[in-house]
This record gives structure tokens, C-alpha cells and sequence, in this order.
DNA sequence: GTCCATTTTTACGCTTTTTTTACACCTTTT
DNA sequence: AAAAGGTGTAAAAAAAGCGTAAAAATGGAC
């Protein structure tokens, strides 16, 4: 087939069986899509906040991590589309899984025609809903896509945290932002509790380059003993 | 099972078989949708542009016109989830009609748990933005969504444990909560007995800042010997 | 190797929140 | 009428959380 449609599509591979893997990434690969591979249910969590994944492959029958507990871990900041795989064909398993946040549920042994069939429709999905990738709020711009903040139409300049740290409060504009979402997505799933140190340095940091009056701001507000919200005002 | 989550989403059902199409309507109207049924293709095609359903479950073995060409039919306009039926389990069909425009593929005999579980994912992309999980009281109003509580429109400032009491008394509205589940759920397992004590605290707190008169509630209200409800008035 | 920007570590003052402690009140029971 | 159990305030002491500054460590570019 080697199709190119993938066009460079990020997809996350979560599976313990190595001859699975490589039958999955070959013929991802050969799709066009960007595979990355992750052989246990810890690393695949890692794997979804680090690379930000379009898509994840997750298969249920995972050493470490019940796959039901990835799942949940992942649900718990992103919604990006999750393709459950198992040889599980007990329905209780596939209702808990849809439930649980998955977004299909295909079962052993599976084409691999269908597989990528089915993936296209999950993306379909986010390509269809993908937001403009402008968030602004006042005079502050963030590009997404481009990867710029602006202030007054002035560029701004942010390390790599202070831009993840932006990006993970601006996407959930409005909503309050915990912690531990925070530190999943910029730190990775290690510092996923206790850490909120990290958190609370480069808050301040971009406040003082953001805020007008960085003592008192309107942009990244504190919600006490919960995290942070990122305002939209007009 | 006879759920109400539904909520009366209209789902359209097209499938010439009169059996299977009373078993799913039975079964979709007793979990809250409101079911809308075609018994041709032609008719199908009709009905879609007629309800405007939320989700369309398509079953592929039609009479007239082949199923394939419904579903291409409704996507020339329209991009209502659709859930294709079928007997056939041959891999091409499958590609075929998820490429065309399908958003699911099941394959006959399905269990009607797994099909009312993928309806639910089908419609979980499109209702996203829909849903709207704000408790109202009089003044009172409790965005769970944005964790925000407003009282005349003015937001007020609840500390953690506060906020956590009042969503666990807000989402049962109108019923009695126990002292014992309220611990539970705030405080956890640890202290679901005997440490009542917390709970009139913090009960107090909510009521000198909720209230008008702290010392006559009419928001949340002693249930003596079992516990707190929180009060739903126009 | 040195230099630079960035991240991580360390330290401390301050505020908010939770927990503890104490006591007044009311209703029901003895 | 006194005792007992459950309830509501008010204040303390203790704990946890937040924000800032600055030093030390890391890692990449040159």
C-alpha cells in the first residue's frame, strides 16, 4: 500500500508484545504516519505527555499498568483519540472500555486494512473540531501553530517550560487547571505529584512577563489548593 | 437497564428487518433516546433530512438501495454520526464504508450493550460543547464544569474542602446526603466516622457565605440524626 | 574546554486553610 | 429538672500552600 496519507501524523503505539509493535509501526509507517512506541503502560503515559501524540494505539493486555489505568491516567488531561486493542472480546470489557473514554475497540486478530480504516475515522474526528490555533486574551496573542506569544503585538520570548506551561493553562481556557495536569504536561508523568514546586517558579516567571502588574494578575490566577486558570477577557 | 441518559437525542434507524428494528428501538427508547425508524433506504434518506437526528444507525443488507449509497447520500450534506449495521464481515466492506463517511462498523450478532456503548462515543464528539452541568438554586449558581459559584452574579471564594462539601451536597440535590458519605467523599475512607464534628464546620462556612441569614438556611438544611440536603428552589 | 541560557535546587517570608479546642444552645430522654 | 446527644459558633494553634529571590547544576553551542 505505502500510502502517504498520513502526512506525518504523530501516532503512540502502547503495546508489551514486540512482534505486535513492529507489525504495528511498519505498517503505520508505511501510511505516512509518525509512530513512536512505548512496550509498558508507564512509559506509554510518559510517551502521551511528552510527545503529544495524535492518536494512541492502546492495547489492554499490558504487564505493569492495567491498560484500563493508562486509559484513565490519559483521560485525565487529553482527549486525544485512543484506539483500544485486545484480545478481549467480552462485552462487559468493551462498554467499560467506550466508557471509560476509548474511542474504538477492536479486537484480536484484526486486519490491519480495518485498523488503519478506523484510525482515519478518529482523526477525522479532531481534524474536523481542530480549533484555530490563536488563542487570545486582551492584548496577548498565543500561536499555537507557529509557536509565538505576543504582547502588544510584540514577540514575547519563553523558554521551552514557560511555553508548555502557557500552552497547558491557554488550551483549557477558562477552566481550572490542577496541578498535577500541569506537571503531566510539562514535566512528564514522573513529577505527577508533590512537585507543584516547579509549578509555582515558572507561574512567576511568566507572569512577570505577561501580567502588567505581576502581584496582582488577571491573566493566570491562582485557584488556592486546586491549580490555575487561564482568563479570556475581551 | 431503562437509563435516562439519553435525554431524548433523536436517533434515526434504518434497516428493512422489522425484528431487528423493534429490538433496537425497544432498547434505544429505554435508555432515553427518541427513536425515529426507516424500513428502506429511500425512506432513510428522507427521514434523515426530515428529523435531522443526532445519530443514524445504518443497517447495510436494504433492499433498494444498497446501504453503501444511503451513506453517501446523507454525507453529501450532512455529517450526523453514522453507526453502519451489517452482517458482513468482510474487511473491504468495512473499509469501504468507514472511508465513506461511517463513523463505526458493527458486525451482526452484536450485543446491545456494545451498540448503545458506541452510540454513546459517536455521540460524545458532537455533543461535546452541549452539555451544560450547572446546578442552580434561587441566586445560586455552581458551574461544576469550570468549578466556578456564583451568587447574583457575583463569584464567590470558596476554599477546597468548602467547594468539595458543596459539590457533594449540589449533586445530590434535593436528596439527603448521610454524614458518613459526606466524610467519605470529602475527607475519604479515613474519617467516615465520628468526625461529624468537621462537617458542622464547614457547614457553617457555607452558610455564612451562601445564605442570606445564616441562622434560619434555606439552601442547605439539617437533617437531624442523618445529615444535610441541599435545596433546589425556583 | 568555556560561555550561555535554562532548569533545578535551596532557602525563607508570608498568607490561607485546616485542625484543634472550647463552649453555648436546643431537643429529647431519664 | 437534670442528663445526654446532637448541633452551631467562635476562637486558638498547627499545617499546608503560595510567591519570590538567588545560588547551584545541567546541557547545548561555539
Amino acid at each position: 500500500m505505502t500510502n502517504e496519507n498520513g502526512a506525518g501524523t504523530r501516532i503512540l503505539i502502547v503495546d508489551d508484545e514486540p512482534q505486535i509493535r513492529k507489525l504495528l509501526r511498519v505498517t503505520l509507517a508505511a501510511h505516512g504516519y509518525a509512530v513512536h512506541e512505548a512496550g509498558t503502560g508507564e512509559e506509554g503515559v510518559l510517551q502521551a505527555s511528552m510527545h503529544a501524540p495524535e492518536l494512541i494505539v492502546l492495547d489492554l493486555g499490558l504487564p505493569d499498568l492495567a491498560g484500563m489505568q493508562v486509559l484513565e491516567r490519559i483521560r485525565e488531561w487529553s482527549g486525544v483519540p485512543v484506539i483500544v486493542l485486545t484480545a478481549k472480546d467480552r462485552e462487559e470489557d468493551k462498554i467499560a472500555a467506550l466508557d471509560a473514554g476509548a474511542d474504538d475497540y477492536v479486537t484480536k486478530p484484526f486486519g490491519m486494512g480495518e485498523l488503519v480504516a478506523r484510525i482515519r475515522v478518529a482523526l477525522r474526528h479532531t481534524v474536523k473540531s481542530a480549533e484555530e490555533p490563536v488563542i487570545r486574551s486582551g492584548n496577548l496573542a498565543i500561536d499555537l501553530a507557529q509557536r509565538i506569544v505576543e504582547l502588544n503585538g510584540e514577540r514575547i520570548k519563553l523558554t521551552p517550560t514557560e511555553y508548555d506551561l502557557l500552552k497547558a493553562l491557554a488550551s483549557h481556557a477558562g477552566k481550572v487547571v490542577t496541578q498535577r495536569q500541569l506537571l503531566q504536561q510539562v514535566w512528564g508523568s514522573r513529577h505527577d505529584e508533590g512537585d507543584s514546586h516547579y509549578l509555582r517558579i515558572y507561574i512567576g516567571h511568566l507572569r512577570k512577563k505577561l501580567e502588567e502588574d505581576p502581584s496582582q494578575p488577571e491573566l493566570i490566577v491562582t485557584e488556592p489548593g486546586v491549580g490555575y486558570r487561564f482568563l479570556i477577557r475581551e
